[in-house]
DNA sequence: GTCTATATATCGATAGAC
DNA sequence: GTCTATCGATATATAGAC
């Protein structure tokens, strides 16, 4: 009753490759090994994407966009004008994604440099402007004069490292439930500007 | 006056490679490429190694042992018993070494997954005994009972993420000196167990 | 210790049948 | 939309001359 064969969605496609470019790395996962996985053709793969790097695009420009919302949802979701709520919504939506999305953020951590030059300077300058966010929600607490760093730039760097690791290490499986990770994650981050 | 051609020394090609593999990333740089930049052709470099591979896991031990060594010897200079002087002395050899030995660091945190399976177990459990040391200092520092943090495990992978990025993004050139550097971190990581 | 030449394998990508 | 067959480039690695 089962039938012979099973087309691949574009969806199943994206999802193998994704998890495969994250795990093995961009260079070490060929067009073939993709397609074999979805259970078809290497020759195949062209009729869905133009090239290896397309797929690649594809992948990084959507959980950019999908990191992106993550921080704006929680922007907007926030209740009150306190700087240091801002941070601590920051931190958590930022932690939630690497860990719930893990595969997604491990491909804009450590793949980005094997896009093609256009693409590269698009994702980088998306980071780029994610990493001001930061730098902003930062500065608007030391504003207050309650708050105080040895040097601002390390501090935001320190706390955009300490949290996108995450998506290197966590494991839903582990001691710790997304939500706790979130709050302490979100201590620590609080506890850097004391 | 100039030879017509200088052999290259085995010390220039693991310093090359090292840079290369480090910055470009091991599966996309060439054996060949690697030759040609010291002046030699690809197949002279079998007399030097017996495989690609060994060049990585050479650079790789080399680098994991001068991690190791950069914190034996700040901690054999320590005048004190206090746990947070460890700690300090640890996260200032840590942060020195990512940021004076920056391709060596970067191998280590971005191609471990290239080696063989034999070489990377072997990393992996040094990089593991390297992480407990810091662990274990944390640890003596709640012994105290004047700090506290919400999760151990995660604290600890904090403080290495954040120092360990500095192979990252720092640049000598830029406005911190390394001193100035490490001082930015041993702040923030004290600030951490707070 | 480096060279030329080459074996062998695999890569991304294309052509054209079905 | 997938297939077989294949092109052209490049990879690691080896053989043997100098």
């Amino acid at each position: 009753m089962s039938p012979d064969r099973v087309e691949p969605t574009i969806h199943e496609i994206r999802r193998v490759a994704l998890e495969m470019f994250a795990t093995r790395g961009y260079d070490s996962t060929s067009i073939r090994e993709v397609a074999n996985a979805v259970g078809i053709r290497g020759a195949s793969m062209y009729h869905h994407f133009r090239s290896k790097e397309e797929i690649l695009w594809d992948l990084t420009d959507t959980a950019l966009e999908e990191l992106h919302s993550s921080w704006t949802e929680a922007r907007d979701a926030l209740t009150t004008h306190d700087p240091i709520d801002a941070l601590r919504a920051f931190v958590g939506a930022n932690v939630r994604f690497h860990a719930e999305r893990r595969t997604a953020a491990s491909l804009v951590n450590a793949q980005l440099n094997r896009l093609n030059a256009e693409h590269y300077d698009l994702a980088v300058a998306r980071r780029a402007a994610y990493e001001h966010e930061l730098t902003r929600l930062v500065q608007e607490c030391l504003d207050t004069g309650r708050h105080s760093v040895v040097d601002l730039r390390v501090t935001v760097f320190a706390i955009l490292q300490m949290t996108n690791a995450v998506s290197a290490w966590f494991h839903p499986e582990g001691p710790l439930t997304v939500d706790e990770l979130v709050a302490a994650y979100q201590s620590l981050a609080v506890k850097l500007l004391a």
